[in-house]
DNA sequence: TTATATTTGGACAAAAGAGTCCGAAATCTT
DNA sequence: AAGATTTCGGACTCTTTTGTCCAAATATAA
């Protein structure tokens, strides 16, 4: 598998956050039931992107996760590289040690082709470009949620205070 | 890991076998002694390849693997499909169940840009194109083992009968 | 203050990937 | 025929990933 599921988790609910990007935190308990992920494990997740500085996080009642910065400042770039670091931007097919133009493997030219694509797309594709897309049509982030649905989900659950 | 070390190793194997493309059959534990893999993990992974039918193999003294066809016409896309599956190249970013572009998910565009480009290029990228360019410059293919090397290597071991 | 809701962090279990080992089958050499 | 060489296939161990569970810390609400 190209990403490991921690990662696809952590994207997915990133995504999901984002399209809730009111001013309240979201639960990590709404996001798993929501997107079907084990809560427990969602959880690991998302304290990785904590700590990596891409969500702040609050406990308590009316506690979870919210993005630190704007939907549009963080990209696939960004998620894969807290979760599953960038080495599969870097690294390469053969990985072999000490490798590079002076002493590349067979493969090296149409693999830097590959890996320069993969880290430019992933770069251009923010938070922001995803959601703004997905909003468009009825797009949907898992299997039962679609993304239309956050609109009422922000009405039903109203929130009394912003965030921190 | 973009790929699994059984794959990896599996495609260094095959560059390695392309490389002496002579007339005998090259044994697992000279290519796992040149390339410094475990000579019973390499067992297993070109086992693979055989079963794939991109190798053919032969037991006994003399004995060994070899490509089952031309160079030219044994792709990454074949080595990777038959040890790690294609999923990479079909399956998606974030793996969704029946989805497509009737239901996308908010990445489907982007995504499926860099997995086309993925595709065209490792099925375009043969073991006769990465030989040949390897034979130019003295490239590399593991740590050790130079490509150029591969024609001293020849010489060496001549054989005396042929496959089959 | 007490009860409730929520993240945090660690311990643990299960599953998959990576690597080792050994006996059996096939084949060549003597 | 006997012995040596090499792949084949299964069993086994070790490590990493994935997933589960629980107690502690933090904050809200009554
Ligand atoms: S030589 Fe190039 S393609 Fe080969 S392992 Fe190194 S960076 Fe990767
Ligand atoms: S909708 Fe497209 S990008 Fe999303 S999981 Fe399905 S194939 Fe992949």
């Amino acid at each position: 598998m190209m990403l490991s599921k921690s990662c696809i988790y952590g994207i997915q609910a990133a995504i999901y956050v984002s399209a809730h990007d009111s001013e309240e935190y979201v639960s990590i308990s709404q996001i798993a039931s929501e997107l079907k992920i084990s809560f427990h494990f969602l959880t690991k997740v998302l304290q990785q992107l904590t700590q990596a500085g891409l969500m702040i996080s609050y406990r308590g009642p009316k506690g979870g996760v919210a993005l630190a910065r704007a939907a549009k400042d963080i990209s696939l770039y960004d998620l894969v590289g807290a979760i599953d670091s960038t080495a599969i931007f870097t690294e390469c097919l053969l990985g072999l040690p000490g490798c590079g133009v002076a002493a590349p493997c067979p493969a090296h030219d149409h693999w830097t082709k590959i890996r320069s694509e993969l880290t430019t797309i992933s770069r251009r594709v923010t938070l922001e470009s995803m959601g703004k897309k997905a909003s468009e049509l009825n797009v949907r982030l898992s299997e039962e949620f679609r993304y239309a649905q956050s609109q009422y989900l922000d009405h039903k659950s109203a929130p009394a205070n912003g965030h921190v």
